[in-house]
RNA sequence: AGCUGGAUGGUGUAGUGGUAACACAACUGACUCUGGAUCAGUAUUCGAGGGUUCGAAUCCUUCUCCGGCUGCCA
């Protein structure tokens, strides 16, 4: 697939514009109307460099740079990097690889909060001076106890009265390392009465030493979220700060920090924290903490196993960046928590592929077929279409000989009602050949499996011949003998087998794994023009699903991964049957 | 319990006082040299009760159910 953003157009209209509408559009819309900050529409993409991006972040991604996209605005790429114990550099530019392939661009608006270090503590030191701010000497456990509960106030830190000039004296000599990691901290001075908890004196500033993959050594105290979030949202004239439900009540903080620091709303504008729920899929997990287990664990091969919901396990399994931003925008956005089927998904997928992949034949389960009438040395080359979809691809040739493999499946020598291909004494079509007639089933004589088929042939019913339109119940794809090109073949399912594997959080999840969402096949058979196979190229393997060409294919070691199946209503019979 | 958000077909979303829509899934049927694709069709519904109104998914009210919040994480 040369270009993934050839249908772009699809989903927005003649003026670029995405057609589907969600409640955060709808407060935009409002907002543009009513001139609030100047009319300007400006997002911000603020991951955490902690972890892997996952599907659950697309949906961010696609919203923030869509809003952005869609109302004349800009969007960031902000790294929210508070916490040197936590981020690294690896993910930081893994991050930035994704965001890139999905097809957003934040142009030179790369930022990090940790560019705003400066200013975050001068902005401390201001709310000190104003008492909205004081260190405070309670250990952990301390402040934890007089935190109160849901239900009960919490009592007032016996800290929290002191001078200003102590505060300052404090607060500058946290910043020079004379205490220890955890020795006190900075508050901010709210309510420790307040029903919601974040703003009974929420921490600030802590001392944590420690390497900024930014900063260095730097600093040896760093900001929390809380406070950095909102001041970093302003400093870059964010208009719409979008996040996840969990942050809702942190919103009165958001807007706290704003009204007590002058950071110039006249020249900058105010921002709106706005919250929308997280993206969760049928028969998977999207919490960082069970996807990083699953990778430690070594559950899955890695941050990009194919089964992983993670962009570069999407990637990897053969997914394009067209389909993905298509779910984004089909999912939609509300505040209700909520599973998507991942039907969708691979809905999705399978819309695009259908349309634009090659098609080509291949045999998962070979079985060896003789067509006794045929002659022995000859080859032919037959004509078959690249794209059904798109005749304009053109078509290609493929061998046919006397000796080919068809789908194991394809043959049932007791055919249950509905069965359309192979069995004694049938004729069936072979894929842009000839339609053959099963004479005789040869038995390997001590298993007694079946391993080898014997057919005679119509010369007069190849594809475009005389008796071409003869109607048969069912075609089946092959492969010459001769000429197939053995390859690895891995085919996959969801990772778990149940549909919602966070429904008991008590449970261990790692049970719920799915034993067969990894099938590696090594005895399948492809068509020789695959042996040209590019790194992900996606093909559809007629009758079977569609596949893309692995990272570690090599033309003398093909191997494709399963994208994903195509429908399969015998399939769903041949389940229903049993 | 304190604060806070949510409830529209099996799933996800739209609808913002004027006969409930779109997509996926499911099921029928047609067609097919991919049991793919395509085409045609089917089903079920505004969490419950009360009120306002000529008219309510939309407004008011009571209730029920589900979620989030007690890191010096984000």
């Amino acid at each position: 697939m040369a270009n993934d953003d050839y249908k772009l157009e699809d989903i927005t209209n003649e003026a670029g514009r995405s057609l589907a509408s969600n409640f955060i559009q709808n407060i935009i819309t409002e907002d543009i109307k009513n001139g609030k900050n100047d009319s300007r529409v400006h997002t911000r993409f603020p991951p955490e460099p902690n972890g892997y991006l996952h599907i659950g972040h697309a949906k961010s991604i696609c919203l923030n740079f869509g809003l952005a996209n869609n109302n004349g605005g800009i969007c960031n790429l902000r790294f929210d990097d508070t916490n040197p114990a936590k981020e690294e550099i690896e993910y930081v530019d893994s991050i930035q690889e994704d965001v890139r392939w999905l097809g957003f661009d934040w142009e030179d608006r790369l930022y990090y909060a940790a560019d705003y270090f400066d200013k975050l503590y001068e902005f401390a030191i201001d709310l000190i001076k104003q008492g909205d701010a004081y260190v405070c000497d309670l250990s952990p456990e301390e402040m934890k106890e007089f935190r109160g509960t849901l239900t009960e106030a919490g009592k007032e830190s016996p800290y929290r009265n002191r001078t200003v000039e102590e505060n300052l004296d404090l607060f500058d000599r946290m910043k020079n390392g004379e205490f220890p990691d955890g020795a006190r901290v900075l508050r901010a001075k709210i309510d420790m009465a307040a029903g919601n908890i974040n703003l009974r004196d929420p921490v600030i500033y802590r001392i944590q030493r420690g390497t900024h993959h930014r900063t260095g050594d730097k600093w040896l105290i760093y900001p929390m979220y809380d406070y950095a979030h909102p001041i970093s949202d302003a400093l870059e004239g964010i208009t719409h700060s979008i996040c996840t439900m969990e942050f809702e009540d942190h919103r009165p903080l958001y807007d706290w920090f704003l009204d007590k620091i002058a950071y110039g709303v006249e020249k900058y504008g105010r921002p709106q924290q706005i919250e929308f729920a997280r993206l969760n899929l049928t028969y998977t997990v999207m919490s960082k903490r069970k996807l990083r287990l699953l990778v430690e664990n070594g559950l899955v091969a890695g941050w990009d196993d194919p089964r992983m919901p993670t962009i570069s396990g999407l990637r990897r399994r053969g997914y394009t960046p067209y389909a993905i931003r298509g779910f984004c925008e089909r999912i939609g956005v509300a505040k209700r928590n909520s599973r998507v089927d991942i039907a969708l998904l691979e809905h999705c997928i399978r819309e695009e592929l259908n349309s634009e992949a090659t098609r080509a034949m291949a045999v998962l389960n070979p079985l060896k077929l003789v067509i006794t009438n045929y002659p022995a040395d000859q080859v032919e080359w037959l004509e078959t279409e690249n794209n059904p979809e798109k005749p304009e691809r053109g078509t290609r040739l493929i061998p046919f000989t006397r000796e080919i493999y068809i789908e194991a499946d394809d043959f049932m020598e007791n055919p249950v009602k509905k069965f359309f291909r192979l069995s004694p004494d049938k004729e069936v079509r072979l894929k842009s050949a000839y339609i053959i007639k099963c004479e005789e089933v040869i038995r390997d004589e001590e298993s007694g499996e079946i391993i080898e088929i014997r057919c005679t042939y119509d010369p007069e019913t190849k594809s475009g011949g005389p008796k071409a339109g003869k109607k048969v119940k069912g075609t089946l794809h092959w492969l010459s003998v001769r000429h197939a090109l053995p390859a690895e073949l891995r085919l996959y399912e969801h990772l778990f087998k149940e549909e919602n594997p966070d429904e008991d959080e008590e449970a261990d999840f790692t049970n719920m794994l799915n034993p067969n969402s990894l099938m590696i096949l090594d005895k399948a058979r492809v068509e020789p023009m695959l042996q040209e196979a590019g790194k992900e190229e996606r093909f559809q393997f007629m009758r079977q699903g569609y596949f893309v060409a692995d990272l570690e294919s090599k033309p003398d070691k093909l191997v494709f991964n399963r994208i994903v199946s195509l429908r399969d209503t015998w399939g769903k019979l041949r389940a229903q049957k049993e």
